[in-house]
DNA sequence: CGTCTATTTGAATGTACTCAAAAGCGGTGG
DNA sequence: CCACCGCTTTTGAGTACATTCAAATAGACG
């Protein structure tokens, strides 16, 4: 079985691609390895590549003025990840994309993917459809972030993604949620 | 001086579309006046239009269980608005979308865009990198949201959009940035 | 000018944070 | 395989910040 599978799957939701398509699009994937802890973007340098996670989990954050962490992405299979601001306007990141476990990810550089979406319709309705998708999520998630409180933001998320409340340490999930590790402990507790 | 003008400026940013495009893209906007106030987008109906708007100010909100608005977005000239969700998967709206001030939008069709951007690839990539770029921009706001004290919020938006802090009233301003009304008019008088 | 709404101010409350320390857990090397 | 070490999670106490509720003031609009 191709490790292609998953992210053709996820196009083909979408858009149907030819043969000779399909094959343009796969020649512009890169797999790379990634063990746990291991840094694919830092501050600092551009993030070349928008990144698809085929096994494995990935989180992006940063780190405040204080020293603190912040997570802004938590992926796992099937997603994508990159510092966005970075890759979309190609100029240096200000975030940290670290593996939370070992992964595989496929790798797409922005120059190939402008490249193949100016000749391949479809590749540009897909990325196009695929990402007003994650747009009107985000929305989801502002209106979480301005109008529930902590308690609610906590088991909002363990309702929606169980598996990755569970798979992921809580200090991550607290910095993604922008709750103390603290709090969420004593959040946790008393259930 | 046609009320194309904004809009066609802002896809000759991304996109170079012949006479032809121009044409085709323009008859599926649909000029509409709104009056301040007026509500263009409401819970439980589907929000049809993607809004463009051309001279005024929109506001998207949703009102919780316990009464209070939420604004999720503040538009302003040049700038697009909908319920995002509710528009991407043509479900019934959750928010509320109301005109600010007296208002000019460009409305186009869900069916529409997606007809237009089967057939003509390069409003398709205009979409594509639009969408893209506000995404990169989403994530700031979440950045904003998860990391930064409610003061420093208030003051990143007035540095950022100065129009803007100065248009609206402060409660909507304060229902942005998840503060109550008082604790902003506090925020401002310590300054 | 009067009414309605928005903003400000005050006092009390509550929620989440910080700092500190203990307990739990996992991974590593002897 | 067990013991140790480091990191994560929990618990406790005190504090800071934002919220609520209530009332007064200021502003906008007809």
């Amino acid at each position: 079985m191709s490790i292609y599978k998953g992210i053709l799957e996820n196009v083909a939701k979408y858009v149907q691609l030819t043969d000779d398509e399909i094959a343009q699009f796969t020649a512009i994937l890169k797999p790379t390895r990634i063990k746990k802890r291991q840094f694919v973007v830092q501050p600092g340098f551009v993030s070349e590549y928008r990144n698809y996670i085929v096994e494995g989990a990935v989180r992006v954050f940063y780190v405040d003025a204080l020293g603190k962490e912040h997570t802004i992405i938590i992926a796992i299979e099937d997603w994508f990840f990159t510092d966005f601001f970075s890759y979309i306007h190609q100029t240096p990141a200000e975030y940290y994309a670290e593996a939370l476990e070992d992964s595989l990810i496929l790798q797409m550089k922005y120059d190939d993917v402008e490249e193949l979406c100016g000749k391949v319709h479809s590749l540009c309705q897909y990325f196009r459809l695929y990402t007003e998708r994650s747009m009107s999520f985000s929305y989801k998630r502002t209106v979480s972030n301005i109008g529930k409180s902590s308690e609610e933001r906590y088991w909002e998320f363990v309702d929606k993604y169980p598996q990755i409340a569970s798979r992921v340490p809580q200090y991550v999930l607290a910095s993604y949620l922008g709750i103390s590790p603290e709090s969420l402990s004593r959040i946790r507790s008393r259930s």
